[in-house]
DNA sequence: CTTGACTCCGTACTATGGTACGGAGTGTAG
DNA sequence: CTACACTCCGTACCATAGTACGGAGTCAAG
């Protein structure tokens, strides 16, 4: 019972565009399906392989580095820490973001007080300086 | 003493790219300067426009915004409290995106608690469905 | 047997922020 | 006067993650 379906339908039951699925077939992120004379034909595994990329994604990996999860998901040698050391690594990515935008987020506020009264023309007001001149604390 | 300077110079002094100040000018970010002949003839407030518009950039403002950040300057009219807003509404932006960062780093963490033993082959470790199973806390 | 829905493919286009290239013109120094 | 550096312009290209398009082929129903 090797329930198969076109490129349309596994497109509705995950969710993505057509032209997407496509697209990560050309990208190698999906893996070429068999084919009935020229149509894509989809096992219902397609289903669960788009919802691990769009998970990944979530997750915060670039497609690119999903194609590397897949290929350690494919690769029979493969060691949990492989997957572990990707995501210690993101975790790392992320942390450092998270201290960008905080970086920046400070930064604004501080700028923000330089307006002396937000009703006044901003000609006369000190705020423009404020953005050239960085106190850095960076 | 208005000193001029051509493309070059003023890609020296201001750190950037001589096609980068080209780029500016067709996106309307870099007013168009005076020419003498067909050569681009650059004042040293240059050098503070592009400073600025580097900086904006660190605070985190796509280029459209730069851009609306300096047609402010130039309008006679605007307010401090038109700056303010652009300032409150990209920290808010900000503050969102250090959400789903934090959000983003949670889940990772747990997905990394699937794994039973780093060592273990990837196929005998439940971390890829982990991958895909999410618990929903969003 | 025709119509409509679906699929095929390659290519072009979106946004973002630039960088690179090639052929032509210019400006200055030796 | 010639050589070299610089500039001009339009266009193409990079990554990222898709979306859109157009012409051709295919499949099932009426």
């Amino acid at each position: 019972m090797n329930e198969l379906m076109t490129i349309g339908k596994l497109a509705g039951q995950s969710g993505v565009n057509v032209e997407t699925i496509r697209f990560y077939e050309r990208k190698g992120i999906l893996k070429r399906p068999k084919r009935i004379g020229a149509f894509r034909q989809y096992s219902k595994d397609y289903i669960n392989q788009i919802r691990f990329i769009k998970r990944s994604q979530e997750l915060g990996f670039t497609l690119n580095e999903v194609k590397e999860l897949i290929n350690l998901q494919v690769n029979k040698d493969s060691r949990c820490s492989d997957v572990l050391s990707k995501t210690e690594d993101k975790i790392r990515e992320i942390d450092q973001k998270i201290k960008d935008l905080k970086k920046m987020k400070n930064s604004l506020k501080e700028l923000a007080e330089c307006c002396i009264d937000d009703d006044y023309l901003l000609s006369d007001c000190p705020i423009f300086e404020c953005f050239t001149s960085r106190k850095e604390k960076i």
